[in-house]
DNA sequence: CGTATTTCGGACTCTGTTGTCTTAAATTAA
DNA sequence: TTAATTTAAGACAACAGAGTCCGAAATACG
């Protein structure tokens, strides 16, 4: 669909790893409890938390008991580092017009206007910590899955 | 690919639309004309350009002579207006969580965040005239196409 | 050791968008 | 009227994202 800066996987993926932040007990937690919960298929959270366990986000251990959990404390990772590891920085430097070989010389009419409000999201995701988020969705009882 | 908050199709129809408004003429443009000057298929332009059409911001021709031109000023036609016509209103309420049957009820913990780039682009496209931009296109020599 | 559990990895299907092609209808001009 | 041109309309192929499925590897536990 239009209008999605993010991808489903990437949407995806930051609510399990906001999910994860929300966990008191230090094991790991098995995808399958992520995936019932979020109301996510359950292979397709894992291949996308596989991607984040590459990047280092999380870590994750086979077997019973087995599971995946945040790699670094959940205030150390933001929006921006999710959106990063699984849609890659094309979210942050896609065009409006999408002009072939397009960067800022010999710009579309939309350059700058588009080109701040870029900026503005990608600061904005910058400053939302998974810590932060998941002390909101905790203290205000907000939506995570359906 | 992800980033897009505009469809292929939307940002062909906008490049199409702004070129129309750069003509001096006040004959009818072939679609043909457009679409190798801006390096679109010219089919696929068409069916966007019918969109358009349908929505009247253009008006068209059929045979010799034939084309399409803007149905009004082009002072009065925003980018807003464009995206409206081909992508719905889907790109401006259009979630970055997409969780289901959302609205701002039991909202997401990035809801407010996000609303507020969401109006800040809606503004931005409200503003922004399919004249000014063509002006600019113009003036200073900036890129439609390839 | 053997078994159950869980992530890992790849192949596959499904679906919506993008792009191509063919034919029909309308219009102009000779 | 006939021919050439151009949009209108729809069928179809190609592609990418989303989602499903199956088997392999690792691990805990009896
Ligand atoms: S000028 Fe800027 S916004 Fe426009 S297509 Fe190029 S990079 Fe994108
Ligand atoms: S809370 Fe707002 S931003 Fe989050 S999913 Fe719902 S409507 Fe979208």
């Amino acid at each position: 669909m239009v209008g999605d800066v993010l991808s489903k996987a990437c949407s995806y993926g930051l609510r399990a790893v906001i999910s994860l932040a929300m966990r008191q007990e230090s094991s790991y937690q098995p995808i399958r409890e992520l995936s019932t919960t979020l109301g996510i298929s359950f292979h397709f959270l894992t291949k996308i938390l596989q991607q984040l366990t590459d990047a280092g986000i999380l870590v994750s251990q086979k077997g019973p008991k087995g599971g995946v959990a945040l790699a670094v404390d959940a205030s150390r990772v933001s929006v921006y580092d999710i959106v990063i590891a699984i849609d890659g920085s094309g979210a942050f430097t896609a065009c409006i017009l999408g002009l072939p070989g397009c960067g800022s010389r010999v710009p579309c009419p939309l350059h700058e206007q588009w080109a701040e409000e870029r900026l503005r999201i990608e600061a904005m995701m910058k400053e939302e910590s998974i810590d932060g988020l998941a002390h909101e969705v905790s203290s205000r009882r907000l939506r995570l899955g359906p």
